[in-house]
DNA sequence: CGGAATCCTATTTGATACTG
DNA sequence: CAGTATCAAATAGGATTCCG
C-alpha cells in the first residue's frame, strides 16, 4: 500500500486557511457522500462497500477510501485471516460530521425541489 | 452571454437525487465559498469582486458567478449605465445557504486544527 | 467596465486487466 | 478477497488575448 500523504489534496493556499473550503474538499468525491452514508451504521468490508455502490469500480472505491482515510475520516482494519478481510469504520472525527451532512441534507433536498427533482436518501 | 443552461452541471444520476452530493456540487468550486462571502453582506460589482479576490482571473470570476447564477444563489443585475455597472447580490435561497455555510465552517475549522493547520475567515 | 474566445494544463474519473 | 497497474476520457481551472 502506499503512504497516506500520497492520497492528500495538493498544496492551495485558500484551502489550507478556509474551513468552509477545507471542509468541502473532504466531502468532495464522486462517492464519499454515498461511501459515509454506508459506514454510518457500522463497519463494513471492502466487497460490501462495492456491492452497496452499484457502478463503483474497485479503482475508485479504493481511491476514495484512501482519501478518507488520510483525511482521517476512516480507519482500515486488516484482519490477518485468509484469505483477507479488510474493514472500514467511521473515525470519532468521522462521526463529527454527521452534523454537517444533515446540514446538507436538508439544504440540497430544498434545492432538488426547486429544481423540480425529486429527492431521495443516498444510495 | 450565453444560456444559464451551459454553465448547468452534467447529467450524474447520483447527484440528481442525493441532497447531499446536490448542496456539495453547488459549493464547489475553487473560488465559490470565498464569493458567498463576499456577498453575504451587500451586493457587489463585478470590478468589486475581482479586487477582493486576490489571484482570481477575469474568466474564473464569470464562470463561478455563472454557476451560481444558474444554481440560482446569486442574481445579477445590469444596470443601464455607460459605462455598464453590473451587481451581484445573493437571492432568497442564496441566503439560505448561510446554516450550512456556518456548519461547514465549524467543522472545518475543527478539521484545520486537527491538523495543524491555521484557519482563518474565507478570504 | 464586464466580459468572451481560445488555448493549455492539471485533476478526476472510468475501463480493463492482473495479482498476493 | 482486496486490491494494483495502466491507459483513456472527461472535467476543472488558469493564462492570454480580444471586444462592445
Amino acid at each position: 500500500m502506499k503512504a497516506a500523504r500520497d492520497y492528500s489534496p495538493k498544496i492551495d493556499p485558500l484551502r489550507d486557511h478556509c474551513p468552509v473550503r477545507a471542509a468541502i474538499d473532504v466531502l468532495s468525491g464522486r462517492w464519499k457522500p454515498s461511501i459515509l452514508w454506508e459506514l454510518k451504521a457500522e463497519a463494513r468490508r471492502y466487497s460490501d462497500l462495492q456491492g452497496a455502490l452499484p457502478g463503483i469500480s474497485a479503482q475508485a472505491l479504493t481511491l476514495q477510501l484512501r482519501q478518507l482515510e488520510s483525511d482521517g475520516i476512516v480507519l482500515r482494519t486488516v484482519y490477518a485471516e485468509i484469505p483477507a478481510r479488510v474493514e472500514y469504520s467511521l473515525t470519532d472525527h468521522g462521526r463529527s460530521l454527521s452534523q454537517v451532512m444533515d446540514e446538507l441534507e436538508r439544504w440540497g433536498a430544498r434545492h432538488l425541489e426547486r429544481e423540480g427533482k425529486q429527492a431521495c436518501i443516498c444510495r
